[in-house]
RNA sequence: GGGCGAUUAGCUCAGGGGGAGAGCACUUCCUUGACACGGAAGGGGUCGCAGGUUCAAAUCCUGCAUCGCCCACCA
């Protein structure tokens, strides 16, 4: 705390604070044998990126966890890195060269990924930077990227040997096909939306009439795919058609002949119950024809023009060709009806085309095998999901998981290490490229134009960051990784691959041992935070107005077990000024320092007591609330403490002894800083910056100091358990309830700030006088209160106002200024409560139900409720028949 | 077609079988030597609806409604 201002100004602290941390080395961690070390690798943003809420918020996450861990004194690794992001990259690359009137092809290949290469190197940064104001303490030293040449020889080496185990092969299959992007997908990247849509009815008319039918309606909500229409399905026990199987059919505007034939996937209750088959276009109708050999005419082009193969169709866009082909059907007498339709439209997950199913050569992983440890690691809770809900998500999906399209139309990626001789057609998979044939030796060998799927690498990541397949030692150490935190959106793109291919090469060791899916950030208005849709807002800017303690505390109090979080402004602002309370709380602390000598806390009044037993409490369910990762209830209860408690009530008790001087001053300013110190340390995941920037002027013995807060130890919950005091919080509580009784008459009646009262108590019994005399004195001041007499005979004060509080009876004298009636008002109100709660209570208690079956402490804590309210009920009917 | 989540104060949300909570907003008072990004005192809710279990339900169970997600090869 350098300079001594009274507002908290971040922007002034970060910078400074985050390089010494940077000098400090702080950010990494050595091997030390023999302890088990904590390690964290980021979910790769992608290098196109720049923050965005998510990132914000799991980013804290991560960081939360990982700086709790490293002062716990573990070996603490938080890996940092970027993704090449194939599509999202290539995308970014075309747009530039687009701007230029250039496509890609005109530039060729090898150019092409030099420019992206290039783009990397001008904005791969970017989103790392902002990492850094986050104040993330990744280890920015050993920062990997997806297509780093040690990253390349991993993945290499894992599709050679899942080629060589028979988990990698090429198959001629209908993937789902994004004609802008023009490159396969995979299932899970395709996202169906509901679409206003048409079913259309066609009459295909039979080559000959059978049994007086000549003709089969269909329908389709793809009309311009009849193009490759190869035969047409009907269900074999369905009556309506089974004349008709085993004749044919002439495919209009085509003039095809195509067979009619009985198929059990067709539902008699759909539509006409015929169906129009097109095996060239549909995963389905793939199906059919294979099992009826029927051609598989492809009718579109990569485009998603008509091929050559749709005659006078050939070279127009889909949905061009789709008008066309309607209305020619309609001219022709051929179109029956068209129904309005509500149907599933799969679209593109980076550019939002839709996909078209088409059949193509590519690459598919063989996933049930992987698939199998998998389920079980999580199964039998190796891997655990927070969450646990989640699990269930996984299992779903794992146990219906299909085979994965790997290979991608593109050329930013890691290239598919297979290389194919045009002598002998010998196709071979190698870690080195291949120049000669292995098999006939010539030359004429080419490797494969495809490119892997981006998340075949990223799947790698918990290893490949550790410098598999390379025999290095970090990967035995750190390998597994503890925690990985990440959005629900790529549970399967990304987690469960992780655990799949983590297990297959590390010896079935899982990659982590905790998956926490946090909650995804919507706007206010509950819609998606979308930059495009400029429904979005940027954690940049809300560093900027709340600082980045402010965001990430901000954020933490929303973190709860839901699964959706309506992003609230306000809590960046109450953790703004939580963060400028907590500065100027220190400041307060550190004034009355100036003749300080560290020591150990000892506790004098029931107040240091009760803060140190609020503490301990404080410290075993913050640790306990980390480790179950329930950040927001870790939040607020530091909030709670920090302000509440140590703010609110301590801090301003300890203001009588610290003026009071001698052991009195000496033995508060021990505790406020014990305190503060060990408030700070379980502050500091959260907020590092302001906690690090205080913390650095606090006077602590040789012992506690460490040159940094983020090393500094984390508070042992054991050890503080020992402050834990009932007696002490039971009688703090009481005396809060007295002082704010009191505080309530001042408001109630303005009684001007400055007037000190003089207030009179009546006890029952000595120990109760007593206790009023040792322990409310050490508080009056809070109450205004300068002078106060108890006792058990004590009789009210002529015009006073009275205060019940914990069966006691408070007189506040008013000099006569008290209005009777307001007064009497308020009684009556009082009273009204109170007997309304007295029925709840007397009703339970004489309910023989209640009485028989509850537990005994219930009962007794509910005699002890009912005595309690009774009580007070009669104390404020006597003072309501003394004022009638 | 299956599954999941949400429904609590004006707003954002905690809580979770035994006297309804926080932050923000609102009302009143207070620039007192840590902090007006502050302090003090207040007002405000039949915990979505209907059944059920229980001595006791906002909390557990069942159904329903609304909103939102995810999965699924209904042409």
């Amino acid at each position: 705390m350098s300079q001594m201002s009274s507002s908290y100004d971040p922007k002034s602290v970060e910078g400074p604070i985050f390089e010494s941390w940077t000098k400090g080395g702080y950010f990494s961690a050595e091997v030390v044998e023999g302890v088990r070390p904590y390690c964290v690798v980021i979910p790769p943003p992608n290098v196109t990126g720049s923050l965005h809420m998510g990132h914000a918020l799991n980013n804290t996450i991560q960081d939360v966890v990982v700086r709790r861990q490293r002062m716990t004194g573990r070996p603490t690794r938080w890996v940092v890195g970027t993704d090449h992001a194939g599509i999202a990259t290539q995308n970014k690359v075309e747009q530039k060269l687009a701007a230029e009137g250039r496509t890609r092809h005109q530039v060729g290949r090898e150019s092409f990924v030099e420019a992206c290469w290039e783009w990397r190197r001008e904005h791969g940064s970017t989103i790392i930077g902002q990492l850094k104001a986050m104040g993330c303490s990744c280890d920015y030293d050993d920062e990997w990227f997806t297509m780093d040449p040690s990253y390349q020889a991993a993945v290499r080496r894992v599709f050679v040997e899942w080629y060589q185990a028979g988990l990698i092969y090429r198959g001629k299959r209908i993937i789902n096909w994004c004609p802008r992007c023009s490159t396969a997908l995979s299932d899970i990247e395709v996202e169906h939306e509901d679409v206003d849509s048409h079913l259309w009815h066609l009459r295909y008319p039979l080559k000959s009439p059978v049994a007086g039918v000549d003709h089969v309606v269909v329908a389709t909500t793809r009309p311009e795919t009849m193009l490759g229409d190869a035969c047409i399905a009907v269900h074999p026990d369905d009556e309506r058609y089974r004349a008709l199987v085993g004749s044919v059919v002439l495919l209009p505007l085509m003039g095809r002949e195509i067979p009619i034939v009985a198929d059990s996937y067709v539902d008699p209750s759909f539509g006409t119950g015929a169906v129009k088959v097109t095996p060239a276009h549909d995963p389905n109708d793939f199906e059919i024809g294979e099992r009826h050999d029927c051609a598989k005419i492809n009718v579109m082009n990569a485009d998603a023009t008509i091929s050559n193969e749709g005659g006078a169709y050939a070279g127009l866009d889909r949905y061009e060709a789709r008008k066309k082909i309607i209305a020619d059907l309609d001219a022709q007498g051929l179109l029956v009806k068209t129904d309005d339709h509500v149907h599933s439209v799969g679209h593109c997950y980076r550019c939002h085309t839709i996909i078209e199913p088409w059949l193509s050569d590519q690459w598919f992983v063989d996933m049930k095998p992987l698939a199998q440890p998998a389920i079980e690691a999580v199964r039998d809770g190796r891997v655990a999901f927070h969450p646990k809900r989640w699990e269930n998500v996984y299992f779903h999906w794992m146990e219906n998981i299909r085979d994965w399209c790997i290979s991608r139309q593109l050329w930013w990626g890691h290239r598919i290490p297979v290389f194919h001789c045009d002598a002998c057609g010998e196709m071979v998979a190698s870690i080195e490229d291949v120049e000669r044939c292995p098999k006939c030796g010539s030359s004429s060998v080419r490797q494969d134009e495809d490119v892997l799927d981006t998340w075949f690498s990223s799947q790698l990541w918990p290893f490949a960051t550790l410098g598999w397949p390379e025999p290095d030692p970090r990967v035995d150490y750190y390998y597994p990784t503890s925690v990985l935190s990440t959005a629900r959106d790529i549970l399967f793109l990304w987690v469960a691959r992780m655990v799949m291919s983590g297990m297959y090469f590390n010896d079935g060791k899982v990659p982590f041992d905790d998956v926490i899916i946090h909650p995804t950030v919507f706007n206010a208005e509950g819609r998606r935070m979308s930059k495009s849709l400029g429904t979005g807002v940027d954690p940049l800017d809300l560093m900027e107005h709340y600082g980045a303690d402010g965001m990430r505390f901000g954020l933490m109090l929303q973190v709860t077990g839901a699964q959706d979080l309506k992003f609230s402004e306000e809590k960046l602002l109450s953790s703004r000024n939580f963060a400028n309370k907590i500065w100027n709380a220190s400041r307060f602390v550190l004034m009355n320092l100036d003749d300080y000598v560290p020591g150990e806390p000892v506790a004098h009044t029931v107040a240091d007591r009760w803060i140190l037993s609020r503490l301990a409490d404080l410290s075993t369910r913050v640790s306990e609330g980390l480790d179950t990762y329930e950040f927001g209830e870790v939040a607020r209860l530091l909030y709670d403490f920090f302000w509440n408690e140590y703010c609110d009530w301590y801090i301003e008790l300890a203001k009588g002894r610290l003026h009071e001087g001698g052991e009195a001053r000496e033995s508060v300013q021990r505790v406020l800083v014990f305190v503060l110190d060990t408030a700070l340390r379980l502050l500091h995941p959260m907020m590092p910056f302001v906690t690090e920037e205080i913390w650095r002027s606090l006077p602590l013995s040789a012992a506690d100091k460490a040159p940094s807060l983020m090393v500094a130890g984390w508070p042992d919950a054991a050890a503080l358990a020992q402050h834990a005091d009932e007696g002490a919080e039971r009688s703090i509580g009481r005396i809060i309830e007295i002082v704010t009784g009191i505080r309530a008459v001042r408001s109630r009646y303005k009684l001007p700030n400055k007037a000190l009262l003089e207030v009179v108590f009546k006890t029952q019994g000595d120990s109760e006088r007593q206790w009023v005399d040792n322990e409310f004195g050490q508080m009056a001041a809070l109450a205004g209160v300068s002078s106060f007499s108890a006792g058990v005979d004590a009789t009210k004060p002529a015009h006073s106002a009275t205060v019940i509080a914990s069966g006691m009876e408070v007189y506040v004298p008013l000099e006569g200024l008290v209005d009777f009636e307001a007064e009497a008002r308020r009684l009556t109100s009082e009273a009204q409560k109170l007997s309304g709660e007295l029925d709840k209570f007397n009703r339970k208690l004489s309910n023989e139900g209640f009485l028989a079956k509850a537990s005994p402490d219930i009962i007794a804590k509910d005699r002890a409720k009912a005595a309690e309210v009774s009580e007070a009920l009669g104390l404020v009917q006597a003072q309501l028949a003394e004022l009638a």
